[in-house]
DNA sequence: GCAAATTCCTAAGTCGTTTAGGTTCTGGGA
DNA sequence: TCCCAGAACCTAAACGACTTAGGAATTTGC
């Protein structure tokens, strides 16, 4: 009798992976366990408890969509560099709603300093220098592209855009958009 | 012994209260009922089930949430208006955060198309003309200032701006986001 | 081939959601 | 006033999710 070889590792894979079929709210250690063919109380042994996996399953999927971002952002400067790394970003977030979910899972200080979040504000940084952009207003313009990036594709997650009065699909309003955040940062107000 | 009295409107009010408190996805049945001095089946004789609870609460953020907007609308034009705006979602979202997590829960078509919600694209829309940006922009210009006000609240409620490495506080990137903002609906891009 | 460490199990307790069905309170009509 | 219909509340119980304790089985390394 075989044994399945449940890791923290194996776990948190499969936990992403159900994150993005459920819902990242609905991963729970039953269904987990069911997965595995296991009884819920094995998994104790692996992980310390259901938050901890959670906490597992983000770091997992921020590294995942830094990577995914660098790879989009290697060679490329200017507003090529703004377009392709906001696509990642939501391309991401599309093609794995759950880990997405997961990667805006609140972490404690510590545990996002040491995580591929750092990595993100790095890379966004990066391409604010394709801008002339004072080094003071560096900060708000990373919070400017955060919070944009992060709000449309959380309110598109949500569907929150369905029923606008306007049946003009995303695609169109994203495009759009970066064109006024390249246009904004382009012609950055002086303080 | 006297009734508590437990209505439907009631129950809202005091869910709405307690998501400010322990925040919205631990607003329990359990809890609820203990805070009516109440046993949990009681509940369910006001409410359907707790993703009904849930609805309710929503739609009642999402309309108190629309009054304060505006409010603060009210008698203002231009970039006044768009500051007010701003200003009236994130105080929202600051003093009433587990009101402000309702007002995100993802509603079914119908249900949101007779909320407040429609208050919330009208209201945009009603700023937007205060600025030279075709009609036909319009959806997209709306898309622009949900995404960037959801965001940024949302990231500061999960404290994600904690650890820039800029200890800069949040107060002055979000005036900096309104003024850029201010400057790209000003000079819209045209297609 | 054995001992130790690891993996997995059973059993059980807690808490949250929900239903079924019974009891008690309340208001309005006879 | 009395009563009775319906509303408000209850007990009991099932189910699912999370977690711990302690034991059995398997794997690993010597």
């Amino acid at each position: 009798m075989k044994r399945p070889g449940v890791t923290a590792e194996r776990l948190t894979r499969t936990a992403a992976e159900l994150a993005d079929e459920i819902g990242f709210d609905n991963v729970t250690v039953t269904a987990l366990a069911r997965s595995f063919g296991v009884k819920e109380a094995s998994l104790y042994s692996h992980i310390r408890n259901m938050r901890d996996l959670r906490v597992k399953v983000a770091l997992f999927a921020l590294a995942e969509l830094a990577d995914a971002a660098a790879d989009a952002l290697a060679g490329r400067s200017g507003k090529d560099a703004l377009v392709a790394f906001a696509d990642a970003y939501r391309d991401y977030a599309r093609r794995h709603p759950g880990r997405y979910a997961a990667s805006r899972f609140s972490l404690d200080p510590q545990t996002a300093a040491a995580s591929a979040a750092v990595r993100h504000v790095e890379m966004t940084r990066a391409i604010l220098r394709g801008y002339r952009i004072p080094e003071a207003d560096h900060i708000d313009a990373i919070r400017l592209l955060g919070s944009t990036f992060h709000g449309f594709v959380s309110l598109e997650a949500a569907e929150a855009f369905r029923h606008s009065s306007d049946a003009r699909g995303t695609d169109a309003s994203w495009s759009r958009i970066l064109d006024v955040l390249h246009t904004a940062l382009t012609d950055w107000p002086p303080a």
